[in-house]
DNA sequence: GTGTTTGCAAACACTTTGCATCCAA
DNA sequence: TTGGATGCAAAGTGTTTGCAAACAC
C-alpha cells in the first residue's frame, strides 16, 4: 500500500504539472512509512536523519501538497499547531484523546455521521467535512 | 443575566484570591455585551474605544479567566487562532460554519452528544468535553 | 532553457512572558 | 503594606514567504 500511496503522489504530481524532487521523494517516503500523529517537526527530525540538509519549509511545503493530494490529513492540537497522520486506504475517522497522556484513538459512528448530515441538512448546509474530538481520560491515566 | 454573569465573575475573582480592577471591569463588561464569535483582538479594539489604554496582555490574561470560570468558551479558527464566546447561561453546543462567508450556526443534537458518550464508554474513557465543527456550504452561498 | 523547487532567513499571526511600576484590599 | 495586576516590549511558537541559486524536465 505505501508503494501505490506513492505512486498516488507521483501522479498528483504529474497532473498539476510539478516536479519530483529528491527532496519530496524522501519526505513522501518517510511520511508514509511513519505511523501514528506526529508533527511537522518531527517529520523534519527523521527526513533529516537520512538526509540532512533538508530545510523545514520544503516539510511544510510537501506536506501541504500532501494534504491536498488527500495523501494526508491533520488534527489540530488547540494550541495553533498541528498533527499529520495517512488519509489514503484509510477510512474517515474522528478522534479520542486523552487529556493526561495525549493517547489518540481513531473513533467512527456512524450513528454521529448520519446525524451529521441531518443536522447540515436541517440548516440547508451541504456538508464538506467536519472535525470532532472527543476529550477524555483514557483507562490507564484514571486508575 | 448579564448583571448575573458579571456577578458570578466577581465571585470567581474573589474566590480565587484575586483582585476585580477597572481593567477587569471594562474588559468583562464588554466582554458580556458582545454577542457572537469574535477574537481577542477585536475585544481589545472595543475595550479601547472606551478605555484607550488597556494593554493587549491584559485582554488575553482576562480572558483566560472568563475561560477558566466558565463564563467564556473558545472555537478554534483551524488556522492557530481562536474566538471567543459566551457560555454562561448558553447551553453547549457546537458550530456549523459555512467555508464561504465564515457564518457560524450554533447546533446541538441529543442524538450526537449521546452518541458520543457511548463511544468514549466503549473505549473506556471518562469524557470531559469535546469539539465538534461541521464545515459546509450555507443556503445564502450555494445559490 | 525555463519554470519549478530549494534552503535560508526574515516575516508572520497570535499569544505569552519578564519586568518595573502600580494598585486593590 | 503587599501580593496581585498592569502596560510595554520582547520573546515564543508554529507556519509562511521572499529571494537568489539550483534543479527537473
Amino acid at each position: 500500500m505505501t508503494q501505490s500511496a506513492e505512486n498516488y503522489f507521483i501522479s498528483y504530481i504529474k497532473e498539476n504539472g510539478l516536479s519530483m524532487t529528491p527532496q519530496r521523494k524522501i519526505i513522501v517516503e518517510t511520511f508514509l512509512e511513519t505511523e501514528g500523529h506526529f508533527s511537522a517537526e518531527h517529520l523534519h527530525d527523521l527526513v533529516r536523519s537520512k538526509v540532512p540538509d533538508v530545510g523545514q519549509a520544503t516539510i511544510y511545503r510537501t506536506l501541504k501538497l500532501l494534504l491536498d493530494s488527500g495523501l494526508a490529513d491533520t488534527i489540530e492540537t488547540g494550541d495553533g499547531g498541528a498533527l499529520y497522520e495517512h488519509a489514503y486506504g484509510h477510512d474517515h475517522h474522528d478522534h479520542l484523546i486523552c487529556v493526561h497522556c495525549n493517547r489518540k484513538i481513531e473513533i467512527f459512528d456512524e450513528t454521529i455521521e448520519a446525524r451529521q448530515e441531518e443536522v447540515a441538512k436541517q440548516h440547508d448546509f451541504k456538508l464538506t467535512r467536519h472535525r470532532m474530538y472527543l476529550y477524555g481520560i483514557c483507562p490507564d491515566c484514571s486508575g
